[in-house]
Formats: C-alpha cells, structure tokens, sequence
RNA sequence: GCCCUCAUCGUCUAGUGGCCUAGGACGCUGCCCUUUCAAGGCAGAGAUCAGGGGUUCGAAUCCCCUUGAGGGCGCCA
C-alpha cells in the first residue's frame, strides 16, 4: 500500500501554530516514507472561507518548505490525478451529493426537516434535563406524506447520518492505542447542510477515501469526531485509513495556544525574524522526539528521522523562549551571504541606507552574527556604521564622563591619523602602544574608545569595528565625542 | 452535566520491569575565555516520575481508584 497523506486546513485565516505543526508532520510521514503529501483545501464554511485566506496559507506552507505533490497550488492550477482538491469545487462536481443519495437510498441516513432552532432547542431541553444534548432522530421514519408537507412549506432538509443505536465504535489509533466510544452517546451528524454543501465530517471521509488517503495525521482535537467518520466508512464499505491524532499545543498558561499568547500564525514569526528552517525543527519538537533526545537537526534530517512512535500522546506548551535560542543557532550556522540576503529586508525596513557602507554590507552584517538571534535585531546593532554615533546615556555617563576620557581620546585620534594603514592589526598596535606609554590599562582605554566612535558600550570587536568605520570617520566621531565631554 | 484523552525538572522531552542514587535540551546560577556584549567550555541548582492503592524478588515503566489538565458534545472545521 502506498504512503498518501494529506493536510486539509479550512482556509479561514492564516497558518497557525498548530495548522503548521500538523502540516509537518504529514509532510516528514510522507517525505520518510517516500509518499505523498497532498494539500487538499477545506473551504465548506461559506461564510468564514476566503481567498486571502488560501493564499496565505500556500505563502505560509512555501516559507516552511512543506511542498506537496498533490493538491491545489498557488497559481491557481492543480498538480495530482484525484482533484479537484478544493471542497467548493469537488461540491460544484456532485461528488458528495452522490454519496449522500446512495446512503439515503440504503437506508444508513435520512432527510431532517428540523430547523436548526428546532435541533438548538432539542438540544438545551435534553441538557436541563441531564440527557444527551444530542439530536433526537425524530426525523429518522418519516413517511413521505410528512416529507411532502415539509417541502410543501418551503422547508430546506439536511441529511443525517444513521448512527447505530448500540454497541461500539473504536479504533487503533497509531499515536494513542485503542480508542473506543458508546454508539449510543453519538449524534445522526449533519452529512449534508440545508444548504447543499457538506458537512466537514461527511466531505472529510468522502474526499480521504476518493484521494486514497492512507494515513490521517491531524490534531486530537478530532478524536471525538473519529468515531462518526468510522461509521461512515463501515457504511460506505470503505476501508479505514491508519488514524494517528496528534497532542495540541498550548500557551505557556495552559490553556490552547490562542492570540492572548501573542503571535499565533507562521506569518507573524516569519516577519520577526525567525528562520523556516528554525520553525520547522521547533515545530516538529512539540510533541515528537528521538530517543536521543536531539535537539538540532540538519537539512533533511527530520524527513529522515521522523516517526510516529516518537510522538507524544501529552500536549505541548509552546516556549518561544526556546524558539528564540534555537534561531540563534540556526542564524550562526548560517553563510554569510544567505545572512545578508535574509536580513536585507530588516535593514531597508529600518530605513538604512546602504548604498553608504564603508566596506561591503556582508562584513557588517556578520560581525556579530553569533548575536543575533532573530532577524529583526540586526538593524540596530549595524546602524551607527550608517549615521552619527547616537550616544547610549549611560554608557556615555560611565565611559566618557571620565577625568582621563579627554586625554584617552585625543591620544588616540592623534595616533589614528598619523597611522600608515588602517587595517585592524594597525589599530589595535596603534591603540595598545598608546595605552603602554601613556600607563593606562588596555580596558581604560579600550572602553570609551568604543562608546566614543560607536555611541555604545557593547558591540562588535573593536579594532575590525574601527577599520569597517574608517580612519576618516573614527577620527571625526573623536572629535565629536571630544567636544561633548 | 456527559463522553474522550492525557499526566517525568518551570518548559520541551529520554525512559516501555532491574543499566534510573531518573538522562538530554531551553531557561536559571557560578566559573573559565575575553576590549564589551554575545558565542563557546566547564560546573551547579532544579523531578519523593500528580496522589493513593495493588501486581512483582524488583515499577517512572503493568492494573485499579482519586485528583488535575486538555479536548469534544454545531447545518464550524
């Protein structure tokens, strides 16, 4: 049997946390067990569908590099010979309608012409009443003279699914072992909605069986809704796809991660400045590990090493501390020409201008690189290579506000300018000797040396910093400070 | 209310009956390195394995109960 699995979000709003990491992981199932990762779009919610909503998701799904091989694509075409893989679409095709009519026909689900006041009602009666606050079926035996007088009055009939009346339904979850629940606590589920389109749990299991799904990887919040879709597929003679349900993840207060836990969506940590391939090894820690306990993976290496059996059945509280160290190490690893083209859109953003640089913008950006840790840090701490040093008030106070500052900083602007070259090795015997002869320790010297010509107490190393800035430049931020003391 | 699921350091986790006086990672503390800040190296604090009962020569690991947390009970997905 071939691997096909599948990711299905409904397109009402951007990737989630939570949507990614189930994008993941049916994308490392697939990828290691050299199947097919299909992307099929859920959009049967006609009200809260968009199409901003698809776009951003296939923007979201491309950043994370979790390409499909089957499945609706951005440019609007489709790529897989078991579309089409939009849910609008395949409903416009009759596919559900069809199936829906062959189950009505056998007797395994039936019209309701209750209103959905009717059902709510229903429902909050049977709850004060501590019964099941579960639909009743009293529109499972119409005769068809009731059916004529419903459609007589304009009534618009849902179809239900016959659940059976007794004994269990369970499965083998690949993730949490046998699961099984009382048939008589499940609902005759909505199929079809009064207004044609299907219902997620009828279009899900229609659209898995039609595309050959082999595996279904998706959150546990489904498995409640498991048991209906295993009835379905025993009513439909349908053979049931490995089921395999996944740990949320939380905020760190416990509770699902929500938008009262800050940025929820891949697009909103994309834009502060964490790396895909930082996301992606994140992710795929929250609720999966090695046996090792490995933290760091390289390129492919989670397509490699991923596995069920690794996956926790416990939920996961998302640490954007450790999010942010692990971007660190991803930002360290990086060439530094990927660096620069990575951080580029920071720095324009932050209205630098770099045609200025002194050296090339590459050597600028990579002398801290082992600082940053996330994208968004980099315009500040390159920007006074590009405009006056702006002095750091304390800093200031504690390194210039010094009897020696003015002494220190003449000396070594006289030092700089009679200098031969100013290439670092220079600078720094230039600054050392100064220190020597004058009886400063090199730290007396160093410190306002630093605040000085860049404004700030840490920073790059000094002499490279100097030589990047120029003996013109060093020399007139000298003079600057110097008049400011 | 009912149903389902889950339960190892603050957090992510290793662990599937003896190798556990419970390992790794983030974070935290200290030291080293060092012109600063980082990074790196080393060391350390931090978990009576939710609690209580069993089973067993032996339990974090198996069983039961309790508690707690999460999820579901829609013509949302």
């Amino acid at each position: 049997m071939s691997i096909r699995v599948r990711f299905a979000p409904s397109p009402t709003g951007h990737l989630h946390i939570g949507g990614a990491r189930t994008a993941l992981f049916n994308y490392l199932f697939a990828r290691k067990h050299k199947g097919v990762f299909v992307l099929r779009i859920e959009d049967t919610d006609e009200d809260r569908s968009t199409g901003d909503s698809v776009k951003s998701i296939f923007e979201s799904m491309k950043w994370l590099g979790l390409d499909w091989d089957e499945g609706a694509m951005p440019d609007g075409a489709e790529k897989g010979s078991f579309g089409p893989y939009i849910q609008s679409a395949r409903y416009a095709a009759g596919t559900y309608r069809k199936y829906a009519e062959e189950l009505i026909k056998t007797g395994k689900a039936y019209k309701c012409y209750c209103t959905e006041a009717e059902v709510d009602e229903m429902r909050r009666v049977a709850s004060l009443e501590k019964r099941l606050p579960k639909y009743d079926g009293r529109c499972r035996s119409l005769t068809e003279t009731r059916k004529k007088e419903f459609e007589a009055r304009g009534r618009k009939p849902v179809v239900r699914f016959r659940m059976p009346d007794d004994g269990c339904t369970g499965w083998t979850d690949l993730i949490h072992n046998e699961v099984k629940f009382d048939n008589k606590l499940l609902s005759d589920f909505v199929m079809l909605k009064a207004s044609g389109y299907p219902a997620y749990n009828f279009a899900c299991v229609i659209d898995d069986r039609l595309m050959e799904i082999s595996h279904i990887i998706r959150g546990d919040d489904h498995i409640s809704n498991t048991p209906l879709q295993v009835n379905l597929y025993r009513a439909l003679d349908w053979r049931i796809p490995g089921l395999a349900h996944l740990s949320m993840i939380l905020g760190p207060d416990g509770t699902r991660l929500s938008k009262r836990h800050g940025a929820t969506s891949v697009g909103e940590y994309a834009k502060q400045g964490y790396l895909a391939g930082t996301m992606k090894n994140y992710l795929a820690l929250l609720g999966w590990s090695t046996t090792d306990s490995r933290q760091l993976f390289e390129e492919g290496e989670l397509e490699e090493k991923f596995d069920l059996k690794g996956c926790q059945k416990s939920p996961a509280v998302f640490d954007p501390v450790k999010l942010t160290w692990m971007n660190g190490e991803y930002i360290r690893k990086l060439p530094r020409d990927k660096l620069l083209e990575l951080a580029l859109p920071y720095i324009k953003g932050a209205g630098i201008s770099v045609e200025k640089s002194p050296v090339p913008l590459t050597e600028i950006v990579a002398l801290e690189q082992e600082k940053y840790r996330l994208l968004s840090e980099i315009p500040a701490k390159i920007e006074f290579f590009f405009s006056d040093a702006k002095y750091d008030e304390t800093a200031f106070a504690k390194m210039l506000k010094t009897p020696d500052a003015k002494k220190i900083l003449a000396g070594i602007k006289e030092a700089y300018s009679a200098l031969g070259g100013f290439k670092e090795a220079e600078i720094e015997a230039a600054t050392r000797n100064f220190a020597k002869t004058n009886a400063f320790k090199a730290a007396q010297v160093f410190h306002p040396l630093r605040v000085a010509v860049s404004g700030r107490a840490e920073g790059p190393t000094l002499f490279r910093m100097i030589e990047y800035l120029g003996r013109e430049e060093s020399v007139k931020r000298l003079e600057k400070a110097l008049s400011l003391i």
